[in-house]
DNA sequence: GTCTATACACCGATAGAC
DNA sequence: GTCTATCGGTGTATAGAC
């Protein structure tokens, strides 16, 4: 293996030890809170070095952000394939999904969803993950007959409602996440869905699912 | 009027134009981007000055805070005065007057609804107002039948939920905002809102609401 | 009491030695 | 690539003028 491809591994790979403690340096002081020193220090190194391997402490941001939306794809996607078969449980499960796995990391949920830092904007690369992971929803939502986009719309709507106002109002509590049987429930009722057949009630369905209709 | 009333009197009028400066600074900044310098100077004074009327930066944000939700109090209170009588035109009406409020002023809704500032919690007097937003919240959908406080949830979740999408991936647009009518209509549908009627009398709202059970 | 002047510790960012 | 040194800017604090 040539020497080039080595310094560029170990390169890579004292970036990715960078963003690791950024994330951890994020999750304490919060994302905004989140400081250069800091990171510097958990990985000993000088803080103006940290400028070797990013252009800025938004540069920074905007791996992270990257980072946080292609984690999310790799989620949904393998969520996809432990879906329930029917649609309203499949509903139920992937905003259950969604939400645990958002409140499960504020910072990140933060750096996604919420403009929570004034200059930053993510770059076209670091966005396209994310239009990855709406593309995918859709096309999930396009297998239950959910064909429209405001269909899709609507539901991420819900879903981040539910998910802002926990974490607003309540977190760290269910006071909010309890609500999305019924929420979704209301939304499938909305858009027509038909009442799943099989003993899959609102509680989460632990059958086994059987494999997609052959159309 | 005894001397230490006009002293008083101007002491809080000083507070206030501080305060509106804040607004101002935040608002062309972003809300976490705000500097006291930048205040200071929008009042012509010098930044330490500013510590005689405030004890930290962070008391500056609780004042703003409480400020918002009063500001927010008087406008529910004012919006209920012209709500159509018809139930779901008046869910429709909240929804889309509140989604407007909130969308008019970015740095508002990001200190009242998300937290975007690491260190800011409001304190128990600032957050009075919020309390009371939500209990008169409450009570105008009691006025519509909608007794039970999940309904309250479900509905502030929705209409956070279209508020933060809007913002998020669409600021400035109304991609989210159009959906307001069928997002209400459906939560009408769940909490068994009967159909407006289409000459209204004044408002008796004793249709009773019961919630449909899905399947 | 209110404001000015000054200082401190920390921040992101840059320049240059090695 | 990493370091030291340093810059301008920030929130915060205090001492002292009026």
């Amino acid at each position: 293996m040539p020497k080039r491809d080595r310094l560029a591994e170990r390169r890579e790979a004292t970036r990715l030890e960078i963003l690791s403690a950024a994330w951890d340096a994020a999750r304490e002081a919060g994302l905004p809170g989140l400081t250069l020193r800091d990171v510097a220090a958990r990985v000993g190194m000088q803080p103006p070095s940290l400028y070797s391997h990013f252009a800025s402490k938004n540069a920074i941001y905007d791996a992270m952000f990257e980072q946080a939306w292609r984690e999310c794809l790799v989620h949904v996607t393998a969520l996809e394939e432990r879906l329930p078969n029917q649609p309203r449980a499949r509903l139920i499960a992937i905003a259950e999904d969604y939400f645990d796995w958002a409140v499960a990391d504020v910072a990140r949920h933060q750096l996604m969803d919420e403009n929570v830092i004034p200059g930053f904007r993510p770059s076209e690369q670091a966005y396209a993950p994310s239009l990855e992971v709406y593309a995918l929803y859709r096309r999930i939502l396009h297998g239950m007959g959910l064909t429209s986009d405001e269909d899709a719309d609507v539901c991420t709507a819900l879903n981040a409602g539910l998910v802002s106002q926990q974490l607003a109002n309540d977190p760290g509590g269910q006071r909010w996440r309890r609500l999305i049987p019924r929420v979704m429930s209301m939304f499938a009722d909305d858009v027509g869905l038909p009442p799943d057949t099989a003993a899959a009630g609102p509680a989460r369905p632990n059958g086994r699912a059987r494999r997609k209709k052959a159309s």
